[in-house]
RNA sequence: GGAGAAUUGGCAGAGUGGUCGAAUGCACUAGUCUUGAAAACUAGCGUACCGCAAGGUACCGAGAGUUCGAAUCUCUCAUUCUCCGCCA
């Protein structure tokens, strides 16, 4: 959610910004402009009022005390009847709050400048490539060698809960596993603080993370609970910083967290969900800091260092891509895509993603820092998928094939404890 | 799942209808003293919003209510603790 002031003094500014997202904001930022404005009236005439209400049972009070009962019933009749009158304002304002908060959920965050503006995935543009794509001898797709190798069960799947939701075994669940443990192994081995959180999360969670209210669709819901299935590890770990000041000398607070990640995704058909590239239910590392405000771009360098190591050690083809602003997510002011090579496929399959959030997150977080001067600031808040299993796991198989066997990468084997799975 | 108790500022802990945003202690910050430190003393020390400011409003687990006035009374919910049941 973007600062209320930042809207109150530049709306020309952010209109213009928001063209790189390739939406037009004029209307809503309009709305919040008159919203703002009749609010801060009707506040200052509640409060003005409740004062003068405060005043007169002061009044009342020692009146009492001090035995002049006729004075004090009169007066008391009074201000019951400006006490009434105020609950009309009262009730305006709550309204008005709830109307400007609405408001405030839809509009998104500014993109940063070096966000070139777009439409969508095709105005990306690549700002680096590493390795080059294999030749292969066998160039079977990941679900004809999963399935042929026993390592993903893909019809037991369906009969269990549905499709997308695959079962991995053997092998293939080894390789899961050891992928999983490499990760964490990284991100521990660079300063991130491992943390193993709850699966479902509840309603403030989703608002304080940007799911809710708009989102709520992607999400599981267990209805009797009412609690969500987390989209991704980094709704409940953004969460530990709700509502919370952090000591600026504890800055920057860096978090790694592996967990299954839930998603609903309805509607989408064809070769881009075959397989393993898209899934009601997947496994994922994150990696995630909370800093501050003017460490935030160089952290975010680091962190996509961080991700490149990590495709690098495992000797996978890919390109970095910078989102252009018309496929930039909601709460992103700056995001860098990551891309593996599927050799089969023959196509780009995103498998990390690396954003700073500034103070959108913050903001409806309520995460700040006390700065040196004691005053309370927003942090800045990043992260990052280091990685996402399903897709490297399809890259691994389709670009490491030869005819007889799968290779594993160097840096795995001592992971998943075998060097090759033989066809 | 059943019964009981509790929930106040960073922590501990007063406060049961009237001037309480809230005593006190600890912690923390600044200063005095000291060669330095400790101790002692002095002062400061929650969050958000409105306002140029003075100042004001709201918040004592959350939400609703009673009242001229609520941390204090009523209702609903949440959480924690204790006991019982069940259980990986």
């Amino acid at each position: 959610m973007l600062l209320q002031s930042t809207i109150r003094n530049n709306p020309e500014e952010i209109i213009d910004r928001m063209k790189v997202r390739n939406i037009d904001v004029t209307d809503i930022i309009e709305k919040i402009t008159a919203l703002d404005k009749r609010k801060r009236e009707v506040q200052t005439r509640f409060e003005n009022n409740q004062h003068a209400i405060k005043e007169s049972s002061k009044v009342i009070g020692d009146l009492f005390k001090s035995g002049k009962q006729a004075d004090a019933s009169s007066l008391r009749e009074k201000t019951a009847s400006q006490k009434e009158d105020n609950k009309l304002l009262s009730d305006e304002l709550s309204r008005l709050d709830v109307d400007l908060l609405e408001q405030m959920y839809h509009l998104p965050n500014i993109p940063n400048e070096t966000v070139p503006a777009g439409k969508d995935d095709a105005d990306n543009v690549e700002i680096a490539i590493w390795g080059q794509k294999p030749v292969l001898e066998s160039s079977e797709p990941h679900w004809e060698i999963a399935k042929n190798l026993n390592l993903i069960d893909w019809e037991l799947g369906v009969k269990i809960a549905g499709a997308g939701f695959p079962v991995y075994r053997n092998q293939g669940a080894r390789l899961q596993r050891g992928l999983v443990q490499f990760f964490l192994d990284r991100a521990v081995e660079s300063g991130y603080e491992e943390i193993n959180p709850p699966l479902l999360i509840n309603e403030a969670s989703g608002y304080g993370t940007g799911q809710l209210p708009d989102k709520d669709g992607q999400m599981y819901h267990t209805e009797r609970d009412h609690l969500y299935l987390i989209p991704t590890a980094e709704v409940p770990v953004t969460n530990i910083y709700r509502d919370t000041i952090i000591k600026e000398a504890d800055l920057p607070m860096k978090n790694t967290a592996f967990s299954p990640c839930f998603r609903r995704e309805a509607g989408s058909y064809g070769k881009d969900v075959r397989g393993l590239n898209r899934l009601h239910q997947f496994e994922k590392v994150e990696i995630l800091q909370v800093v501050h405000p003017d460490e935030s771009y160089k952290v975010l360098d680091h962190m996509v260092d961080h991700v490149k190591g990590l495709l690098e050690s495992l000797e996978l083809h890919y390109r970095v891509v910078r989102l252009c602003g018309g496929d930039l997510g909601f709460a992103a002011a700056i995001t860098y895509d990551f891309e593996v090579w599927s050799a089969a496929q023959e196509m780009w399959l995103e498998v990390s993603s690396v954003s700073n959030f500034e103070t959108f997150q913050a903001n409806r977080l309520k995460c700040r820092f006390k700065d040196s001067e004691g005053k309370n600031q927003l942090v800045h808040t990043l992260n990052g998928s280091a990685m996402a299993l399903p897709r490297i796991m399809a890259a691994l198989l389709e670009n490491n094939q030869t005819k007889n066997e799968i290779n594993i990468p160097k840096a795995l084997i001592p992971y998943v404890g075998f060097d090759k799975i033989n066809k």
